[in-house]
RNA sequence: GGGCAGCUAGCUCAGCUGGUUAGAGCGUUUGCUUUACACGCAAAAGGCCAUAGGUUCGAUCCCUAUGCUGCCCACCA
């Protein structure tokens, strides 16, 4: 059959059109319609039960763009989704998009110079919906441009109905198992966005700051017999003579904070401070009496050994002092303010009172000192605001108690790199608060719960009634239960958008099942369709290997493993006990040309959609395989063009073979190889072998290296030079010989690098293979197989190698006497012999009459 | 302070469960239109495999320190 080739690649045009094909034909829905060729089914490759899904990471919309990281990422993921779509398996491949919660908010607010409290709540999240729209649309776009391999009828965004319901469900359940509970006492809470945060929420920030020397009054008489307290190492300060005598010196980066001052500690082996055990110290400026108190916890070496704690100055107060005990209000108000704890200086922002009351200090001879110091504290992740401590009420769900499980389930998981794991035990290990799932913010999933006016007992949605929004619908009883009163109060707090995302198994499994797999919860009209039955379970065994629930695979980025991953795995371990997936892939990070994390801060990146432009999908999806999985991957336009190059390569590779195929019928069959073919089919079958385990492994890295060494070296360098005689000879049998040859090892490179280039690969099979494969595309065709028939044994490898050494050499003869390559030599001299049957082969790959042999007659 | 990862050619990285001359790509240099490809081909130069000890017949690889680099976690009164 005429095969129509043009002289150039011209990848726009050709990636687009497969884009346009691969929609039109559904090859990436779930229950696509296989293979079934005899290879197929050898391979036991034909089984739709066997799935393999995946838990894509939903990104934010609210980062506005992608950039190579994502791209990094998402490519690597997809290496391996389109692996296991040629291994045979029914591939669920959702997507999805994080669009609730603090980020979209902080993006609308940025975009818009909004103002939470100067817009209402509707008008803010009709703005929220509206940029989530644009941006999943961006991103749906870049993701199709990228070749990603997702089902587009199976997508989820996390403020949608679907969403909002099981993520109801999942409060109503866990607050039904015990595992919720509504409690008041001091949280961190970000005085910006003016919300509860969880630990997860927060990031270090270090800065320069002042370890001020303030001194306190003692309220009794120091013993006579201990030395004075003065102001820790620097002996040089000047020391007053009331110091002496009555004064003690603490240091502190927070004063503050002196006006919820309720206790001054010291270390019980510190002989210093012996002395004002069972005394009172006075608070300066706010002149509050404390008491002295001994903790082997504090370090006599720092500061002057004595320390001041208040409510709550940081974690430490909480949890290690108790102050939470000693005090029962908050020094700082919801918006960061001080309160009339602080007397005269309530209201000050918080950064402002710190100024004034240093002031006050300093003028009423209280400040000796200020030690300049760096100093690390939280500061919320999303807008870099300090954290503080207020005392609120808010909804947290368990996990302190659970940890020792938790730590159990997550090295059930199989990690890919495995040293990821040593990220997920760290935190669970320093875990030091339950998670607080409520969020004084607006755009976010509701609670599905109204508390009575009267009495404050929680009023449950029905969960048939599911999605609700408890500030617009009533609840689903008229009288409190309790009290009988008929008045109701909605939860106006939304729950972190981790409450919901930490869902995401079930949310797709569920895009998936009439049959839901939390039964309690019937599927609405209209959002489930179209699915084979065999993917639901049955009631007796709702999760079977049928079923899409556990998920195979969770690929995610490193740098959301305390929160995503972990959280996943609470929501599975409390609503199931089961593990949510079983195989977890950890992303690096993508970097810029120097190394640095691409922020969209620094603007340090392209955009995807122009590298895309310029050099095309594929070679974009190449440089993403330039680091192994879980390493950090530095944008690289070389790396680019070298993928270009790859499919131009390809290409020009494929057009020399397909030229020579034409009107060639392929028989597997065929007889007589010739020891090139031998050779090059026996590299094949250990090309196949090591790219297979190496894709096994997630080491999709490693996988292109032994395919691109195969193509470039073996294949193109020496296999079509060494044929090229064949093909263009008379000797018909061998031509045909070589033609079976050629046909089997270019399909076969085609299918090895089909899931790291689906473009290219697709262009050629469509142009020649599909013909005899019938599978309608590359993608749903079987992935390679290495035949028993091809392996070499050493005898024939060894004499093979010497034969290509003598080619080297006389390759090597030309090139340092500037002779071309094509150039036909008389005679040449060898050195070493080679089994005479391959002497004619030779001369003629080399264009050499007559070989010589050194000293042979 | 605890932990993880890394330190190999000018650059980016492979490799080695210990064994002759340590690899690739890019870059550099020199040739060459081999009836697919100059986005190519054939070559060349370029490495005390971070440092110091140890185990061993033998260490880039294993062990112990040390030093840098990046990251995670904690502390920071």
């Amino acid at each position: 059959m005429p095969i129509e080739l043009p002289k150039n690649y011209d990848f726009k045009s050709r990636e687009e059109y497969w884009r346009d094909f691969w929609e039109k034909e559904k090859i990436y829905q779930l229950d696509n319609t296989r293979d079934s060729s005899p290879s197929h089914v050898a391979q036991g490759q034909n089984d739709n039960n066997k799935i393999f899904s995946v838990d894509t990471p939903p990104p934010y919309v609210s980062a506005s763009h992608l950039h190579a990281g994502h791209i990094m990422s998402y490519s690597q993921a997809e290496f391996i989704v389109r692996y296991k779509r040629m291994r045979g398996f029914n591939v669920y491949y959702p997507m999805g998009f994080d669009d609730n919660g603090l980020p979209t908010e902080r993006f609308v607010e940025q975009k818009y110079q909004i103002d939470k409290s100067k817009i209402s709540r509707s008008e803010f999240i009709k703005l929220c919906l509206k940029e989530t729209q644009l941006g999943a649309e961006a991103y749906k776009n870049l993701w199709r441009l990228l070749g990603i391999s997702v089902d587009w009828t199976k997508t989820y965004s996390t403020i949608n109905e679907h969403c909002q319901r099981i993520s109801q469900w999942s409060f109503i359940d866990l607050y039904k198992k015990g595992r919720v509970e509504h409690r008041e006492g001091p949280i961190y809470w970000c005085p910006h966005c003016q919300t509860a945060l969880a630990q997860a929420d927060l990031e270090d920030k270090t800065e320069k700051g002042f370890l001020n020397y303030i001194t306190f009054d003692v309220a009794n008489a120091p013993h006579p017999s201990l030395p004075p307290v003065h102001g820790g190492k620097d002996t040089d300060a000047p020391i007053s003579q009331k110091e002496k005598e009555n004064i003690v010196v603490i240091a502190t980066t927070r004063p503050e904070l002196l006006g919820a001052c309720v206790a001054l500690y010291f270390n019980p082996n510190d002989k210093r401070y012996h002395h004002l055990k069972n005394k009172r110290a006075q608070v300066p400026v706010f002149n509050q009496e404390v008491p002295f108190m001994a903790s082997e916890a504090v370090d006599p070496n720092f500061g002057t050994g004595l320390m001041m704690v208040c409510t709550w100055g940081d974690k430490e107060d909480i949890i290690k002092w108790q102050t939470d005990k000693l005090a029962t209000r908050s020094l700082l108000d919801t918006t960061g303010c001080l309160t009339d704890l602080a007397g005269k200086y309530q209201g000050l922002p918080i950064g402002q009172a710190r100024q004034v009351i240093l002031q006050d200090l300093k003028s009423q001879g209280r400040l000796i000192r200020q030690e300049p110091i760096e100093h690390t504290f939280n500061v919320h992740e999303r807008c870099s605001t300090p954290a503080e401590f207020i005392k609120t009420k808010q909804w947290f769900i368990k996990l302190l108690d659970a940890k020792k499980e938790l730590l159990a389930q997550g090295k059930k998981l199989h990690w890919h790199p495995e040293h990821m794991f040593q990220k997920y035990t760290d935190w669970v290990t320093n875990l030091q608060w339950d998670w607080c799932v409520s969020r004084q913010r607006y755009y976010g999933v509701p609670f599905p719960i109204w508390y009575c006016d009267k009495c404050n007992e929680i009023i449950l949605a029905n969960i048939k009634n599911l999605p609700v929004d408890p500030m617009e619908q009533e609840p689903p009883v008229k009288k409190c239960p309790k009290c009988q009163s008929t008045k109701f109060k909605p939860e106006t707090d939304v729950m972190d958008t981790w409450a919901t995302s930490s869902m995401t198994p079930v949310i797709i499994s569920e895009l998936c099942s009439p049959n839901s797999i939390i039964p309690v919860i019937p599927a609405k009209a209209g959002i489930h369709s179209d699915v084979d039955s065999r993917l639901r379970g049955n009631d007796n065994n709702p999760r079977t290997n049928n079923n899409i629930y556990p998920i195979t695979l969770r690929p995610q980025a490193f740098e959301i493993i305390r929160t995503w991953l972990f959280y996943t795995l609470v929501k599975s371990f409390y609503h199931f006990n089961q593990l949510p997936f079983s195989e977890v892939m950890i992303s690096g990070h993508g970097l810029d040309a120097q190394g640095r994390k691409i922020s969209k801060r620094l603007g340090n990146y392209v955009l995807p959609e122009k590298i895309i432009d310029q050099y095309g999908a594929d070679a974009l999806r190449y440089w993403a395989t330039g680091a192994m999985l879980g390493e950090n991957l530095r944008y690289n336009e070389e790396e680019i063009k070298m993928g270009h190059k790859t499919v131009t390569k390809i290409f020009n590779a494929s057009k020399f073979c397909l030229t020579h195929l034409e009107n060639f019928t392929p028989n597997k069959n065929a007889t007589n190889l010739e020891p090139a073919d031998s050779w090059a089919l026996h590299h094949l079958g250990q090309t196949i072998a090591k790219a297979t385990q190496h894709f096994e492994q997630y080491e999709y890295a490693k996988a292109k290296n032994v395919i691109a060494d195969f193509f470039w070296r073996i294949f193109c360098d020496n296999y079509l030079e060494f044929i090229k005689y064949r093909l263009y000879g008379d000797d018909q049998k061998s031509t045909n010989v070589a033609r079976q040859t050629l046909f089997t090892i270019l399909l076969n490179i085609l299918k090895l690098y089909a899931p790291i280039l689906p473009f290219i690969t697709e262009e050629i099979y469509q142009l020649y293979f599909k013909n005899f494969i019938k599978t309608k595309s590359i993608h749903l065709a079987s992935w390679p197989q290495a035949e028993k028939s091809w392996a070499q044994s050493e005898k024939f490898l060894t004499e093979f190698d010497k034969t290509l050494n003598l080619i080297d050499n006389i390759r090597k003869y030309k090139s340092t006497n500037n002779l071309s390559l094509g150039k036909e030599l008389d005679k040449f001299e060898a050195t070493d012999k080679i089994p005479t049957e391959y002497i004619d082969f030779v001369q003629k790959v080399t264009r050499v009459k007559k070989i010589i042999f050194a000293g042979v007659v």
